[in-house]
DNA sequence: ACCCAGGACTGAT
DNA sequence: ATCAGTCATGGG
């Protein structure tokens, strides 16, 4: 099957430290995951092609965000410099829509990890948990396979400390003690509160999963390289790094309603720019 | 050996 | 409310 694009990057938007299920090959195939499909894309010129099972582009076309203009929705904030450049650098990026739980495990398993290292972990845990798929592979556990095989068993996969946060979350999960529908009539703010009731969820992981798990695009996830693009940015004053807190209202003042869709285009732009790379 | 990574949590001011 | 210390692991 074949997907005609405008303006679109798999590379950018596969590797932009959304979703984590996703290899790239040597042979320019990236290998990875819709639902519970494995699915295999390439992209030459404005052309994807997919081998799959799927029997339509629709739910690929779904998951690569491909149904929405991120030039469009972010025309009002393109007027300020230093997000036009990011952008203007960043245009084929798409914001993914990751399925919830896969997603609340991969940043689980984020903090302090680099993006390979949270491949790596997506990895063991299909491999050791998953169900085996007949075109290979493994899909991704549910909450209770994950709960089921204890922290023990985790931590042998080289989750380390954020073993006991998966498995306690899982086991929420598992006991509805958390609901992902519980978050739908709230307001992102207060998805985030109930987001950081799960053990290893603090707030800029709850905001990740907000954005890519629940496509709320006012979501403005923090982490160190937002601080250092924001600081370099809009703070360049201060020795220091600005807090979360100076940040998320600079990025409200910016960016909107749609400050997390611009998040996506400044980290990706962040971590592709040597300059940025833990200088001052 | 050393440094860093898409942080969260705890306990002390 | 802010702040330092701690937590495991792997790649450069």
């Amino acid at each position: 099957m074949l997907i005609n694009t405008t303006d679109f990057s798999l590379d950018d938007t596969l590797g932009a430290g959304q979703a984590f299920c996703w290899i790239k090959g040597d042979n320019g195939w990236w290998s990875g995951w819709i639902e519970k499909s494995p699915c295999q894309l390439q992209q030459k010129g404005s052309i994807v092609e997919i081998r799959s099972t799927l029997d339509s582009t629709r739910p690929l076309i779904h998951y690569l965000g491909l149904d929405d203009d991120p030039r469009q929705i972010l025309a009002p904030y393109l007027d300020e410099p230093r997000l036009r450049e990011a952008f203007n650098a960043t245009s084929g990026l798409r914001c993914v829509r990751e399925p919830w739980w896969e997603c609340m495990c991969n940043f689980i398993c984020s903090s302090l990890k680099q993006i390979i290292h949270i491949r790596q972990l997506n990895a063991a845990l299909r491999r050791q948990l998953g169900d085996p798929h007949p075109d290979g592979g493994h899909t991704f556990p549910d909450a209770k396979k994950i709960f089921q095989a204890g922290e023990a068993s985790l931590r042998s996969l080289g989750l380390g400390y954020r073993a006991k946060f998966l498995h306690q979350t899982a086991q929420a999960v598992v006991e509805s003690r958390f609901n992902p529908e519980q978050l739908s009539p709230l307001p992102t703010g207060e998805a985030a509160l109930c987001l950081r009731a799960l053990p290893g969820i603090g707030d800029k992981i709850a905001k990740c999963i907000l954005l890519y798990g629940f496509r709320r695009f006012d979501a403005f996830p923090v982490d160190v390289w937002i601080a250092r693009i924001m600081k370099e940015w809009y703070f360049p004053r201060g020795r220091k790094l600005p807090t979360a807190k100076q940040i998320d209202r600079k990025s409200r003042r910016l960016f909107g309603q749609h400050r997390g869709l611009a998040q996506c285009h400044l980290f990706h732009y962040a971590r592709t720019q040597a300059v940025f790379s833990k200088k001052s």
